[in-house]
DNA sequence: CGAATTACGTCAGCCATGTTGACATACTTT
DNA sequence: AAAGTATGTCAACATGGCTGACGTAATTCG
């Protein structure tokens, strides 16, 4: 018995005060609290499918966010990295040096000033770092058609709200800017 | 000069190839792309919020875990817990340990089998556990605001299908369970 | 009854990922 | 020449995971 999480208590204290009172459509407690659970369950699934595939060359989740950025943002420096990451360089650096030293990862000197290392992702990096994205892009695009037509535009919209105010605009700039996709975001929130 | 991450690299090759032809509405690549990352950065900052409360309280996020889902789930055992959590009791033995020490959870022994220890989170767990809760479901709400009427139950609906097949049973059951506001979910989602 | 199983706890050792602080090195700027 | 900047590196440490092994109490099964 208990196999997976079929387990459920005894449950005592089952007497539905509060909530469900108001059946229409506004935003309960109750409702928020459903729609924190599932972000959390969806976004452990979310990394769950590139988690695997990683463990089988021997990267973790730093390795991945650190192909994906530069991925997205070649020439990037290892400063800009530091900040998108949010972390520090004592923690970048064994990362970066595997994927460097396994080839996934290049440094260049910066032509202007020689201090800096551009970052780029080789052809077998890129490799990798399509399939982990396609991997996750497949499971948002089955979800965003299970979830209506209009469901991308309304996800966008609540993502992009969901972010600090003020790392707003630089979220934007970095997806915009690497992506080239017009103005959405920055226009559409306003 | 690059204080936040408006450090954006000198970006050689901009030359815009696909996406963008499909001006479209279907989810390009660049589209997914882009909601993918919009998660990585919401999700950031969805856990941002608690995560500089707990600190005052010299907690981390798997103290909240727990409180979170004891405080939902009242009676809980130690194994269904690990089974939500997915972790090992050993990861979570010196964290539950805190939490009791403490006077945040409390347990008792099952009446019928009286080797199980049911958990319960007391008063003074249920104060800060609110707190937290209040503080995401506030960003929450926030965004959902700001991404229109209906964008609560296409989010829920989105959510719900980013998470495994074979798990989204356990989940509705567990949320649904937890809230008794319905089968909205397992419902809707058919 | 006695043996096996179950629920839980605990000890020991390991790994990944993060942190600070201090310092070295190469390069640029003043 | 001196100061500042971009990066790398060493050392020590914290957190939160993991596995394996073992103990203990309680239940269940033969």
């Amino acid at each position: 018995m208990n196999s997976e999480f079929t387990a459920r208590p005894t449950r005592p204290n089952r007497t539905d005060t509060s909530a469900r009172a108001s059946s229409g459509v506004s935003n309960t407690r109750e409702t928020l609290m459903a729609c924190m659970e599932l972000l959390f369950f969806a976004y452990r699934d979310f990394i769950g499918d590139p988690d695997s595939m990683l463990e089988r060359y021997g990267f973790g989740r730093a390795h991945h966010r650190v192909l994906h950025f530069v991925g997205r943002n070649p020439g990037l420096r290892v400063a800009d990295l530091l900040v998108i990451l949010r972390i520090t360089k004592q923690s970048l650096a064994p990362v970066l040096k595997q994927l460097v030293d396994e080839g996934y990862v290049t440094q260049e000197a910066g032509q202007s000033d020689r201090r800096e290392r551009h970052l780029y992702v080789t052809q077998k990096g890129m490799k990798l770092t399509d399939q982990l994205a396609d991997l996750q892009m497949a499971r948002i695009k089955e979800a965003l058609e299970s979830a209506g037509p209009d469901s991308e535009e309304t996800l966008r919209r609540f993502l992009f709200a969901m972010i600090a105010e003020d790392e707003r605009s630089n979220v934007a700039r970095l997806i915009d800017g690497a992506t080239n996709t017009g103005n959405q975001l920055t226009g559409s929130t306003t």
